[in-house]
DNA sequence: CGGCATCCGGGAAGATACTG
DNA sequence: CAGTATCTTCCCGGATGCCG
């Protein structure tokens, strides 16, 4: 049997380092790698699991997620947690400053969003259309209606609460809201952003909705996307 | 005699591409490669040539500046331009696009100066200082003090403007400020970040005020660091 | 099945030298 | 000064397999 080798480096710090004293060289260094702020994207509205961010981010290999998530460990921007029995599951999690890279994530987006390259029909997770629905949110188009919408993505519920503060997702069960969507994010993205008519996703069985229609027609005018730049 | 290559393949859009419609993943499309965001910081108070750029950006290799400049104007987020003569010289400057960009930086900057990893005496270049002054400027803390500073690094003259509505530097000559400040940045970063003596920087001869020394000394007061975590 | 290690091939980054 | 060419190193992605 051998001993566990100590010589493992689980990213940056080593060599390949910005020599810089800048707050952004060193974001760069803590969340700048490939796929590290995707996977802080699909903790904000909760814990996952090793499977279900491998579910989510299609296209990372089980190897470069684990050292990934080692490295947002050890920076302190997750933590790692046993679920109590009979789970017993094991999730990663946003610590409280991890939390708060979200403005990030939501300034990035939102200023990709302007680039010709944007498409909003390609497919997305849960938390990609969440966050957007946070970002793109306008009180003013909504004329301060309040509300609160219920999702069901798979397995996955949502409940959102929408106000003349923004938009407040949190993962629950969509039961007893005025309107609740069932749909894959793909296809709702395509419908609240690709501007696809809601009869042709629901005639193909891919969108169903369930309470007050005409809030849902209203809704879909809640998300204006900044303008294409040119 | 060869004729040039054209199978060259600037970057991304080939094969590693988050297949997915988020626009924080397009946005890493865009800006999320190894030097990127940092060529943008450069670039913010002005355009700059390609020298300049490889100066202020300790460790880039020519050719990966080639490369990320190429793929950086394909995107529309830089252009290339040249200088009326008698100068000739070619600069790289942020289109209008690109200037909007500046808010991700800020944000990244201010989260991650909070991590215990921040050290506000290792090097940095003027563009990163003034960005900060930027970022962390509190105009309570200034009491609502309006004051125009001139600063001087090596070559580089900067004014900067501060009033209620935030810090606003522009390259130009500091002459006829109340306060100009002639230092290299890491030091000048290393007396408003990191609590060095200013009597210390000036008896090296790291750091000259001239002008309105007392005002200085409020200066100091103007940029609180957010707490660190834990 | 969830988490992690190991090996391998390809490609991106880094260092250096060189050219107009 | 503004890049290009080349070589090397290292990281990413994919496959496989181990172990609880």
């Amino acid at each position: 049997m051998k001993l566990k080798k100590i010589t493992k480096k689980p990213q940056a710090l080593g060599k390949r380092w910005y020599h810089d004293a800048c707050g952004s060289a060193l974001g760069l260094e803590l969340l700048g790698e490939r796929w590290s702020l995707l996977i802080v994207r699909e903790l904000v509205f909760g814990g996952r699991r090793f499977s279900d961010l491998r579910g989510s981010l299609p296209g990372i290999s089980a190897n470069i997620l684990t050292i990934r998530l080692e490295g947002l460990e050890r920076f302190g921007i997750i933590r790692r947690r046993t679920l109590p029995p009979p789970s017993g599951a094991q999730i990663y999690e946003l610590t409280a400053w991890g939390y708060e890279a979200e403005v990030i994530l939501r300034e990035l987006g939102r200023w990709a969003t302007r680039s010709p390259l944007h498409d909003p029909t390609l497919p997305l997770s849960a938390a990609s259309l969440l966050m957007s629905f946070r970002t793109m949110y306008s009180s003013k188009r909504a004329k301060g209606e309040a509300a609160t919408i219920g999702f069901r993505f798979g397995a996955d519920g949502f409940v959102v609460e929408f106000d003349h503060q923004g938009a407040h997702p949190k993962r629950a069960e969509p039961q007893g809201c005025a309107l609740t969507v069932v749909a894959d994010p793909t296809t709702l993205a395509s419908v609240v952003y690709g501007g696809r008519p809601l009869a042709d996703a629901e005639a193909r069985g891919e969108l169903a909705l369930t309470g007050d229609r005409k809030l849902f027609g209203r809704f879909l005018t809640w998300f204006p996307l900044p303008e294409k730049i040119e």
